[in-house]
RNA sequence: GCCGGAGUGGCGGAAUUGGCAGACGCAGUGGACUUAAAAUCCACUGGGCUAUUUGCCCGUGCCGGUUCGAGUCCGGCCUCCGGCACCA
């Protein structure tokens, strides 16, 4: 046949080299409108995955259609490079972080590369560099300023394989979320970062954001917002105060007794006037320090407070199920509505009164089998008894604050944000501490703070820093005297809670970021990754954000418009891993199949955000179907055209193939626009290219001029999925331009039906026969036409028509008796 | 326990606003081409009853409802997945 056949190996290098040499996907500012499309960073341990191919391509896709639209489109890519797997490496394998972790690099760049993705490559950011990491020290200066920053001495999630600190969001389970070691509590010294301020603004703007629904939550659940009244009680012997936090104040005659946190200051107190008391205490302390469930667990302080609604003396005890980072660390416990009060009253024998009286019960003294926690009717509460409890709520709220025994509280679960780390492979924390001065933060002009090269790491005994006495001993910036530096590093997800900025200039130095550019691109039209960061990224970037422009430096307050979480990809039922032996490599797929084809299946597989099974199979039909085009566009050889014009002609004489034909033109121009722009649907939007690759292979007339501009459509919308093949048929085809800057197809309205449609005939509505009607027809001809029909007089004959519903151009269903 | 999400052929999935259930692809079956294989092309492919086609019945996790019409909406369950979890 003489034919060329696909090479998918020297097509993609050919275009690859070009689209480098040339920095093709290079972008700058200018009076377009602008398209920031991100994908989350790849973490620099080993090489790129699957779940990384998936989560670039689909951004590929985007980015390309963007650019075909004409917007100005902003699409870079970077490296999150610092964190405990580099140190792991050093410990295993004697590699210095720093050199294992740029070859990883070095190699990722050369995958990606080797993926065709329509990166802006000149905006690269790596975070382990001097001059990336100086600007988090910046940064922390400048919070530190704002009093956005504090120290305090405080138990922290301290895992002992890592021997580190971790977030509470890092610990997942009461387990480490790297090492899935039982995580246990230490008291230290550690920075925090008030993310607490933002709490309500957090809150309140996720509602607005076009983000998936269940990231949304899960922020929302987060955050924890819960109101509330504090009420004060006294205790009885001393007069002194107790408060408490309770978001169910109607319930307060049914406070039996009142609970301290083991912590708790009073607690404290006690345990040093009563050894024995003292020990119990202890041990409910390391009880609560155990993450998970424990068995409810406590002890008679030996004192009674005085309620305050009724002046009812009542026990004053110590449980573990108290926390004292909530609330004020003390509640008053009614059984009869907290299903935890309940079983603790059970076990202990303590009075269970019921004052929210459940719908349909009338005896104001029920013995409950469990606690009633719903709305209810009001009794045994003195003057509120028989008013609905949701009333109650806010009546008794009132009246306490008018009594002055209360006041109405917020409160939140969500906590600072500690970013101490006692490792080495993150951003030396810029902070000096004077035997004089005290607590000094490192001057801007001597930023950064760089991390030392020479430095032993063995995983064990604290922090490596500590350890490197060039790097601890200082001197005072203030004074001149001698001081030590703070030898804690930053949480890596400070380095990702603003790289997206970072990107928005190129390598400028003297700031973080430029402004006048982030203004440009900022915020980031459409962000994707891994649900895995629905809370822990995703919310500290927000933070980020905020605080950033709170000290000046930002427009904007929300970095993401809209987010798309894509799903796991999945073999043998199971999430790829090394441990479990089922990891497939794209670089053994891009060698047997192309990246174009690699590219296509993980597009083709499922909707973006779902999970997606693996299958081999799958991939050769994707494989298949390039061929097809390759061969449909070769064996036609029609020319490329500036402008297409055929396809969009209406002319009475048009055969009926041809009509035919711009039908199906114009419906899959229409169908993948709106897959790719509407619904980031590019599994229905691919199908629908197969099924016009398949109609065009059974299209009569190959010769017509409406078939040849069929042929650079199908290019043309191919080009966003699998831009190698399409970018070299157009070549082929004698196209000057790069696809990238040629017109997306557009789609006239008035050719996405054809002529003749086939109705649909259904008598109650039942399916029973088909017709076809031209659609200029009359709505009562049809009708009639279709009455006469033998296949519906079969089941109209001797019955009554009740009614005929008619919904023109698609069916009619025929009611009767 | 609480909060989300999802259940459709042998498999991945499609059906966008309540209107032909199963697009597209995989696997499978039959055929063409071939000395043969690969590749490619063509046809069939939810289940059952019919058996020449026509045709009829059943079918979207289960039970019920709304509607001319339900995979889609409503009520009640079941199962699986994800998140949070002594948060007062």
């Amino acid at each position: 046949m003489g034919l060329p056949e696909y090479n998918p190996e020297e097509v993609e290098k050919k275009w690859q080299e070009r689209w480098e040499r040339e920095k093709t996907f290079s972008s700058s500012v200018d009076n377009r409108k602008k398209y920031y499309i991100l994908e989350m960073f790849p973490y620099t341990s080993g090489s790129i995955h699957i779940g990384h191919v998936r989560n670039y391509t689909i951004g590929d896709v985007v980015a390309h259609f963007k650019r075909m639209k004409g917007y100005n489109v902003l699409h870079p890519i970077g490296f999150d490079a610092f964190g405990l797997p580099a140190e792991n490496a050093a410990i295993e394998k004697g590699v210095h972080p720093k050199k294992w972790t740029y070859a990883n690099i070095d190699n990722l760049r050369r995958q990606l590369k080797r993926l065709g993705f329509s990166y802006d490559w000149e905006r690269e950011v790596i975070t382990c560099d001097r001059n990336y990491y100086r600007w988090n020290q910046w940064f922390f200066i400048k919070f530190y300023e704002k009093g956005l920053v504090y120290q305090k001495k405080a138990p922290a999630n301290w895992c002992p394989a890592c021997s580190t600190v971790l977030a509470n969001e890092q610990v997942i389970e009461g387990k480490c979320y790297r090492c899935e070691t039982p995580i246990i509590q230490k008291n230290l010294n550690q920075w925090f970062l008030k993310i607490t301020e933002y709490a309500d603004e957090l809150l309140e703007e996720i509602e607005k954001m076009d983000w998936p629904s269940t990231v949304k939550k899960m922020q929302v659940n987060w955050i924890g917002k819960s109101k509330g009244m504090q009420i004060d009680f006294e205790i009885a012997e001393s007069g002194e105060k107790i408060s408490v936090y309770t978001t169910r104040p109607d319930t307060i005659f049914g406070a039996t007794y009142l609970v301290l946190s083991p912590f708790h200051p009073l607690s404290e107190k006690l345990a040093e006037k009563d050894p024995l008391l003292k020990s119990e205490i202890e041990l409910m302390r390391k009880e609560q320090l155990i993450k998970g469930e424990v068995e409810k667990r406590g002890v008679f302080a030996g004192i009674w407070a005085v309620n305050p609604v009724n002046r009812e003396k009542i026990p004053v005890w110590i449980a573990n199920y108290v926390l004292m980072e909530y609330g004020t660390g003390a509640i008053m416990a009614v059984p009869a509505h907290d299903t935890r009060d309940f079983e603790f009253a059970l076990k202990y024998n303590l009075p269970i009164r019921v004052v929210v009286l459940p719908p349909g019960e009338k005896n104001p003294d029920v013995v409950l089998k469990e606690a009633y926690t719903g709305e209810g009717i009001m009794v045994n509460s003195g003057q509120f008894n028989g008013m609905p409890s949701e009333k109650a709520r806010e009546k008794m709220s009132q009246w306490m604050v008018y009594q002055k025994i209360g006041i109405p509280k917020v409160h939140y679960k969500l906590r600072d944000w500690c970013i101490s780390r006692q490792r080495y492979w993150g951003t030396p924390i810029p902070v000096i501490y004077c035997e004089r001065c005290g607590v000094v933060t490192v001057p801007e002009k001597d930023l950064p703070v760089e991390l030392p090269f020479d430095v032993e790491i063995t995983g064990k005994g604290g922090s490596p820093l500590a350890k490197v006495e060039s790097f601890v001993e200082c001197t005072c910036p203030e004074c001149g005297g001698r001081a030590r530096r703070e030898t804690d590093t930053m949480d890596t997800f400070v380095d990702s809670s603003w790289y997206f900025l970072r990107y928005t200039g190129k390598g400028k130095d003297d700031l973080p970021f430029d402004r006048e550019e982030a203004s440009y691109w900022m915020p980031v039209d459409q962000y994707i990754g891994g649900i895995e960061h629905a809370i822990l990224h995703l919310l500290y970037s927000r933070f980020f954000t905020k605080a950033l422009r709170d000290i000046g430096l930002l427009d904007i307050g929300e970095p993401f418009t809209r987010l798309l979480t894509q799903g796991m990809v999945i073999k043998d039922g199971a999430k790829m891993s090394k441990s479990k032996g089922n990891v497939v490599d794209p670089e053994m797929i891009i060698k047997e199949y192309g990246a174009d084809t690699l590219r296509g299946f993980i597009l083709f597989a499922a909707p973006p955000e779902v999970d997606l099974e693996w299958k081999q199979e799958g991939l050769e039909g994707v494989n298949r179907f390039l061929k097809r085009v390759w061969r449909l566009i070769l064996e036609n050889g029609a020319k490329w055209k500036e402008k297409l014009e055929e396809i969009y002609k209406e002319r009475e004489d048009d055969k009926d193939n041809e009509n035919e034909l711009k039908v199906m033109v114009n419906k899959t121009i229409e169908k993948v626009t709106q897959d790719i722009e509407q619904r980031f649907r590019f599994n229905t939007a691919l199908a629908s290219l197969m099924e016009f690759v398949n109609y065009l292979y059974a299209y009569p007339d190959k010769r017509s001029s409406v078939f040849k501009e069929s042929l650079q459509v199908l290019i043309l919308l191919l080009y966003p999925f699998t831009p190698h093949i399409a970018q070299e048929l157009a070549d082929r085809m004698g196209c000057k331009k790069e696809l990238f800057s040629c017109e997306w197809p557009t789609f006239k309205r008035s050719l996405l039906r054809s002529d003749k449609i086939t109705l649909v005939v259904q008598v109650n509505g039942r399916l029973r026969d088909r017709l076809t009607i031209f659609s200029n027809q009359k709505k009562e001809d049809i009708e009639k036409e279709v009455l006469k029909r033998d296949k519906v007089k079969r089941y109209t004959q001797g019955k009554k028509i009740k009614k005929i519903i008619h919904v023109p151009g698609k069916l009619i269903n025929i009611v009767v008796e």
